[in-house]
DNA sequence: TACCGGTTGTGACTGTTATCACAACCAGAC
DNA sequence: GTCTGGTTGTGATAACAGTCACAACCGGTA
């Protein structure tokens, strides 16, 4: 919620030239890098062709960031993209009473303050890191500059921004057309349960990372709501909560839920 | 909501070649040519190149639609883009049980389908035109073929993808972070009086063109708190209804509903 | 004129959820 | 062990808004 100096905190690691990985400030391997990065042809984003690539990397800035850093705020004027390479990052909005919504935790891979920075809109929301991470980031002007010259990068953030788009209509489905709470909060259990594999799973196992508040500020409702949903999904048989990871028992009663209110 | 065959519906006028302008069996007339548009420049899609705008010449379909018809529905495999020219647009998320839910009117110069065109994966909303008007069709394979030879295009389009995606945020905002019926109508209300120059206005005044049904639909509540809220604006003097014309004669108080509740 | 479908206005009732207040709990620091 | 801050659990209360039901209205048409 407080925002820092500039968003950047500079990585003052060994000589780059060296080596791929090098020691960073918070204690995590940083990806030097592109052209050599390990995930690359996994990312949507970063899967360009080499000189592409090569551009890429002579305009952007690898850095190490802590937990809790706030990458840029909303309403800010775009400063230029964020390239999330390791650690997850909160992004929400946040209204004048404080209320905040969370709208996702991104994951590696993913290219934040994209649509603000080829628009030159303010950023239209906020994004805070939740674990120490790398991130690259790239200058407004040097990645507009880099778009127009690369008409393949430019292809692949229209892809970026389609699934952002995609993502966020599916955030005003849950919220715009859900009837409860519960309904909201099934929804999310039953995403979150098909990521990692689980999907295909009876009955999916899954980390609650997040704290009853924060899952509140995900599905626009209360702590209090949150806690008594899960106290009732619990004593209904449909979840078992085992240290910090939740067991689906009844992946049915749970659609059921999530579609019926 | 009953979709069309294929939500194409072929103009059949006369030659193309003759004239920029002709009629229309809808009784308007359409716009046969991308380069003669007289409405180019303010578009931001439209505003291409002229080797850009040839190329989309060759593969655009230019149709004319009635009142009511249905482009695309949510959930269908993406076909094209349709290029809104002439008319109105209402793009909706709908649920199981039939809620609706009216994400926003689409004015002529936006594109539509395009995510869903670019990424591949399902529309994410249904579109439905409003009143009779022009749409140019480009079919997916076509399009994205242009976007590779195009990269001005393909810019643009990234430009337009942000664009959607500004709008989805305030539409997450509105919805998530509201506190009560009223604070999103005073929003709703307060956007549509900054459009059409009557922003700086002290009294603005705006057209009522869509039914308590719809306005409902747009804010995501019931019919009936439409009709109680409006009856309760206009007890307190906040505006003040003309036909179909509406007054807003307290902008100050409205403000103050749209930001507290 | 009377009729009609769609829209708007209004009352009564009910369920959901926000809010406040406080107790219980848990993990880490000391 | 004790303290402490953050998290979770739970009750009481009030307000908001959804739903049903029906009356009133409005514009077009036969």
């Amino acid at each position: 919620m407080t925002p820092d100096t500039h968003g950047l905190f500079m990585c003052p690691g060994p000589d780059a030239s060296q080596g791929v990985y090098v020691l960073s400030p918070y204690g995590l391997d940083i990806i030097e890098s592109c052209l050599t990065c390990k995930m690359r042809a996994d990312r949507i984003f970063c899967d360009l062709p080499t000189p592409a690539l090569q551009a890429f990397e002579t305009i952007k800035y690898a850095t190490a960031y802590p937990k809790g850093a706030v990458l840029f705020v909303e309403g800010q004027a775009p400063r230029g993209i964020f390239v999330l390479c390791k650690g997850r990052v909160k992004l929400s909005i946040c209204a004048t009473d404080g209320k905040t919504l969370i709208l996702k935790i991104a994951e590696a891979g993913e290219v934040l303050g994209l649509s603000a920075t080829v628009s030159g809109k303010p950023y239209e929301l906020t994004a805070e890191t939740i674990d120490p991470g790398q991130i690259n980031f790239v200058k407004r002007e040097d990645f507009l500059r880099f778009l127009k010259e690369h008409s393949d990068a430019c292809f692949k953030v229209a892809e970026q921004l389609s699934d952002k788009y995609n993502n966020a209509c599916h955030e005003v489905r849950s919220l715009g057309l859900s009837h409860s709470a519960g309904e909201k909060l099934a929804k999310l259990l039953l995403e979150w349960s098909s990521k990692n594999g689980e999907a295909a799973k009876a009955e999916p196992r899954l980390k609650l990372a997040l704290t009853h508040e924060e899952i509140a500020q995900m599905i626009g409702t209360s702590r209090e709501t949150v806690t008594r949903l899960f106290a009732d999904l619990k004593k209904r048989q449909i979840v078992q909560a085992k240290g910090s990871t939740l067991l689906i028992r009844n992946k049915a009663a749970l659609k059921a839920l999530a579609s019926s209110g």
